[in-house]
DNA sequence: CGTGGGTTTGAGTGGGCTCAAGCCCGGTGG
DNA sequence: CCACCGGGCTTGAGCCCACTCAAACCCACG
């Protein structure tokens, strides 16, 4: 636990010019960052568990955040991800409602807790600031009901393709067009909604077509196009 | 079109003990009142298109409206209905993007047409509105992420099962337990996710159950548990 | 060197899709 | 009044995608 010996800080989180904090008024800002709670968190812990109550939020400064509900047969289906800039949990706390997911920590990072009074605060008082929140909403609603329809109409394979791209449109590739996040099959699978088999096959697929590459669970975006053109999206 | 001379009004929609709206001052009231413009639409009748610049957004006094995307085929995805009381199209209005659904009339009703600059000068000057219609977005944004999961994981059997009941809870029943809207089985399939047969096939095996009674378009519904039991919803 | 989580591959099966044909029913025009 | 549409509904046959089950492999780790 050394790294806690380094103060953490939300700085970049809070100040980015694009951070949701940005309407804040400077006494605002002064009790965020007294209220909150910088810590690291390390793979595999829980921020918060689906259909319990939620405490507040939390603001990404680094590492990934894996976001899921559990179904009937206890398989995951995941949600979305959170990295750098983004802010989780707000529906619930917004809605006043139990949390309908699970946020888990897969790549260690820090993260800053804001108590869910505060929040609502700053919406209640601050009117940019809580356009900025709606508009995030808004922005989460339409890609809930693009992959809705995706869900409903496309194959796996056309599913799997299109995941792809859209990692890579998150997270990005690295100098070698590797994808910056790494996930298990299983995984990939409760993102796409197939089984775990299925995805395995299917990578494997697309490795033949020369459209990715594949070395553990690194996996290189060789032929952007090609993927795009399975995946029926991106017009 | 002698229905236009009764002189529509909003009232009901404006006021109601739930109404999104009762957090509007009196003056901001007036200004609504002043420039929405309240019609009847008629069935069929397309109140925006996906993919097209959104004017502003609706609020249903009556009748019933379809939510859907299209997808890359040409199929429709049902994303959701609209009854009396709701507001549609201001995710796109706030989000600033173009409609990512069409609205479709499918049951003729009386609607007020609220101008987009209004709605976003009510959201950023009055956060108790702000914080209504936040509100609502994430709830749908919960809705959304349990139907992902729900397409994602569930069959076809547990989906209709399901839909039935969330249709039963949206429109009810009248005395004689018979669903409030009318759907062709096409459209059931839109929201379900499959094909028109699918559907043909699974209700008339429902009604072998006794779970529901099928007289064309009307659904009774006879076996609340019964569908329960097979949707895997409803805890 | 065993153990366990993740990955891979193969075989078999079935849910649900597609295609095709026929039916029902309300509307329309001769 | 009847013939004839046409849209929606129904039913059947056949097939294939993708799921399940099972077995083996790989590799990091204690």
């Amino acid at each position: 636990m050394k790294k806690q010996d380094e103060i953490p800080t939300c700085n970049t989180c809070f100040n980015g010019i694009n951070s949701i904090f940005k309407h804040l008024s400077p006494e605002q800002m002064d009790l965020l960052i007294y209220s909150s709670t910088p810590r690291i968190y390390e793979k595999g812990e829980t921020l918060y568990h689906e259909g319990r109550r939620i405490s507040g939020v939390y603001c990404i400064e680094s590492g990934i955040v894996k976001i899921y509900k559990t179904g009937f047969d206890g398989k995951e289906q995941i949600i979305m991800f959170g990295k750098q800039g983004d802010i989780i949990g707000y529906r619930s706390v917004l809605a006043n409602e139990l949390a309908c997911t699970t946020a888990k920590i897969i790549d260690e990072g820090l993260l800053c807790f804001i108590p869910a009074n505060l929040l609502i605060q700053f919406v209640k008082e601050n009117p940019g600031f809580s356009y900025e929140i709606m508009k995030l909403a808004c922005k989460e609603l339409g890609d809930a009901n693009q992959y809705i329809t995706d869900l409903a109409q496309k194959s796996v394979r056309e599913r799997l393709a299109e995941i792809l791209l859209h990692l890579t449109d998150k997270f990005g590739l690295d100098t070698y067009q590797t994808l910056q996040i790494s996930l298990t099959r299983e995984e990939l699978a409760n993102i796409v909604g197939t089984a775990t088999e299925s995805v395995i096959r299917l990578l494997s697929d697309f490795k033949q077509s020369g459209l990715i590459d594949l070395q553990g669970r690194k996996i290189k975006i060789l032929d952007m196009n090609g993927l795009k053109h399975i995946s029926n999206a991106f017009p």
